[in-house]
DNA sequence: GTGCAAAACATCGTATACAATTTCGCCATC
DNA sequence: GATGGCGAAATTGTATACGATGTTTTGCAC
């Protein structure tokens, strides 16, 4: 029933007064309803949320761990807003961590893991045909929970738990550089990239992802806004 | 002169009552002052270093999210007592990254980079050679720098700190399943290591890289222990 | 003497309060 | 009219206080 999910919930919930608020913000900027540099004043969490400053703090604190956020000292919390240089490093790691945990999960992975990522697929492709804001927003977590599924495959938490930080701030870094409209014009290469583990074709499926990342990085903008990299470090 | 330094140390340190702390503590459990299992009450450590819980807390917090200690609810926080999957997890997550922040860091590599590289080879050589627990817990971080030092070099922030993470639980692990008394039984690897990196030849670097840190795991016992790993759980 | 129950104690979770720093607006002055 | 400084308001940094939860001890009954 019901009771066992919500006790489930209200104990987890219970320690996690914090973690609730960071869930909930962090989904926010991933779902890219928080713009990069909005500022996440700790009172105005903690009304939103109708919970003290402490734990809006400790919620902002965390999420800037994560590197969703940055943290100034004596000035506030803001959605952070990734440098070129930053969103660089961002898909140089998934290009050197992703090829690893494809190759972990495909040893382990079992058949319902298989249907449980063309499930995924499915959805996503469903998301994208379809239109409005809401859509959108579900079809940009559909496509990063792809990657996070392999990781979660691969049955190691740590890299989970890292896959899972590189795919949020890639959709921070997309949301401020992304050209095409369509975040996931690689769509197609997921469903690639699960055939090629079907059928042991490990070091192409490797192959695909490293294509699939570089293809997401290639349609960023990523050159430097001098002037008005100032003004919007400044406001925006 | 030191005013530079001072200023970005007081500036630093500022924003970061709670960071020193957490500082400090980390610092504790990678040299293995602190033994995992320890109880971290947020009283003893605000009285310890002279500020409220409030910031004990938060450095507490800040720890758990890297790993290095276990916050249960309504009970406390601890210094992290890993499981033997949790260690081989680790040390899976090592052997997938590093050799990809070894092909990174050789392709940036600058001859001062090799230079400081030696240099910290040959103060773990030192710090080997001398008795006395200072020595050791000196050598065990110098151990470790040589791993963050090629992460440095790679020039990704963002891998680095997730070796830093790494490298700081590996501490751990090695601290509660470790046999051998010489923690560095693969001191000489390092300097294969950079000599393969020297004389260009990359692949063999990683292959040596991956020797070495499975030769670190090999070192473990990871054998379960059922009923003493109760009691410990409980007081140790 | 043993076992259970209840109360005292300790510790954590959260809110509130105060201090320090920054920011913004206003007025005087050039 | 622009600029610079001064003061008020807002925001963060830290401490303290109170309620909730877990742990230990004490006392009573069997």
């Amino acid at each position: 029933m019901k009771s066992a999910a919500k006790v489930q919930q209200a104990e987890d919930s219970a320690e996690t007064g914090a973690q609730q608020i960071r869930d909930a913000i962090r989904e926010a900027i991933v779902e890219r309803r928080l713009s990069p540099g909005t500022k996440l004043s700790e009172s105005d969490v903690g009304n939103l949320f109708n919970v003290s400053r402490t734990l809006a703090r400790a919620a902002l604190q965390a999420l800037s761990y994560e590197g969703l956020v940055s943290v100034e000292k004596n000035r506030g919390a803001f959605v952070a807003y990734p440098s070129p240089d930053e969103a660089r490093q961002i898909f140089s790691a998934r290009r050197l961590v992703e090829p690893g945990i494809l190759r972990e999960a495909a040893a382990r992975i079992k058949p319902a893991d298989i249907t449980h990522l063309r499930q995924l697929l499915l959805e996503e492709g469903r998301l994208m045909s379809e239109r409005g804001q809401t859509a959108r927003r579900a079809e940009i977590k559909a496509s990063g929970d792809f990657h996070l599924m392999l990781a979660v495959i691969s049955g190691n938490a740590i890299m989970q738990r890292f896959m899972e930080e590189l795919v949020a701030r890639s959709s921070l870094v997309i949301a401020l550089y992304g050209q095409s409209t369509a975040s996931s014009c690689g769509h197609s290469e997921h469903g690639d990239i699960i055939s090629a583990i079907e059928s042991n074709e490990l070091d192409r499926a490797c192959q695909l992802m490293l294509h699939h990342i570089t293809h997401i990085e290639a349609d960023l903008d990523l050159r430097e806004r001098k002037s008005l990299g100032l003004k919007e470090a400044f406001e925006l």
